[in-house]
DNA sequence: TCACATAGGGATAAATTTATCCCCTATTGC
DNA sequence: GCAATAGGGGATAAATTTATCCCTATGTGA
C-alpha cells in the first residue's frame, strides 16, 4: 500500500471529515450502498468509470474507517455485501445536503465548471 | 496551466459540488472568508500549512467558480480583498454542516484515521 | 471443455494535485 | 541604494491518486 509522506492535518472538524470523504468515488459509494445497492458488482454497475480496482480500494478505506462494514458470504461464486454501520449511517443527512445543494445549483454549476473546463483547454 | 485529460462527469449534484469543492484547502478558505479574513496574506496566516503558491491557485478556482469574488486596490502595496458572493453564501450552511459532523465524532474520527495511516506506515 | 459470473489483488503507468524555488511589481522609510 | 511590504506567477519536482493490465479462485450451464 502507498505509505503517505506528508501527515495530513487532523485539526478541526473539517480536516477530518475530509480525510474521510476524500476521494473520487468515495461519497458516491457511501450513497449507492445507502440507497441499497449494497454488492460489488452492483456498486460497479452504478458507477461505470471508476475500475473495480479503485472501487475495491475506496471500499476498503472507508471500512477500515468504519463507516462500512463488509459481510462476506462462503458459498460459490462468491458473495459480498456491504451495508453502512451506524457511524456510516450519520453521515447520510450530510451527504444529502452535499447532493441537494448540487442539484439546486445544477444549471449554475455545470456551467461555470465547463467555462473554466474550456478555458484551460484553450492554452 | 495543467489541462486536464480525463473530462469529469457532471451527472449528478454529488457530482457538480465535489468539481468545486475539491482541493486540499478550498473547503478552509472558503469558511475563513466567511468569517471575515479576506485578505490573502491573513488567510495564509491562518493555513500555515498551504504555501502561498496554493492558496492563490485554489482562490483563483474558487473565484473562476463564482463562490468569491476578489476586489483589487490600485494602492501601494497592494491590497486584495476576497469575499464571498451570494452564490458562494449558499454554501455557508452546507460548510457548517460538514465541520459540525466533523466535531461532532472528532474522536472517533482521529482514532480511525490514525490507525489506518499507521497500518500503512508499517508495512 | 470453455466461457461466464463474482470477488480480489500485485505491479506499474498515467494523471492530477501540491510543493519548492526563484523572480517580478512599486512605494515608503532608513 | 537597500530592505520591507503585499500580492503574483513561471518552471519544475515531488507526492498522491486513479487507471491499466493481467492473474488468482470455483462452481454452473452450454
Amino acid at each position: 500500500m502507498y505509505e503517505r509522506k506528508i501527515i495530513p492535518n487532523l485539526n478541526c472538524g473539517l480536516d477530518l471529515i475530509g480525510e474521510v470523504l476524500y476521494g473520487k468515488w468515495k461519497i458516491r459509494l457511501l450513497w449507492f450502498i445507502h440507497q441499497g445497492h449494497q454488492r460489488p458488482s452492483e456498486l460497479q454497475r452504478k458507477i461505470p468509470d471508476a475500475t473495480r480496482r479503485v472501487l475495491n480500494m475506496q471500499l476498503k478505506e472507508l471500512e477500515d474507517h468504519e463507516l462500512i462494514q463488509k459481510k462476506i458470504y462462503a458459498v460459490v461464486p462468491p458473495k459480498v455485501e456491504y451495508s453502512l454501520t451506524d457511524f456510516g449511517k450519520t453521515l447520510v443527512p450530510v451527504i444529502a445536503m452535499l447532493g441537494t445543494w448540487g442539484d439546486d445549483h445544477e444549471k449554475r454549476l455545470r456551467d461555470v465548471i465547463l467555462k473554466r473546463l474550456e478555458g484551460s483547454a484553450a492554452e
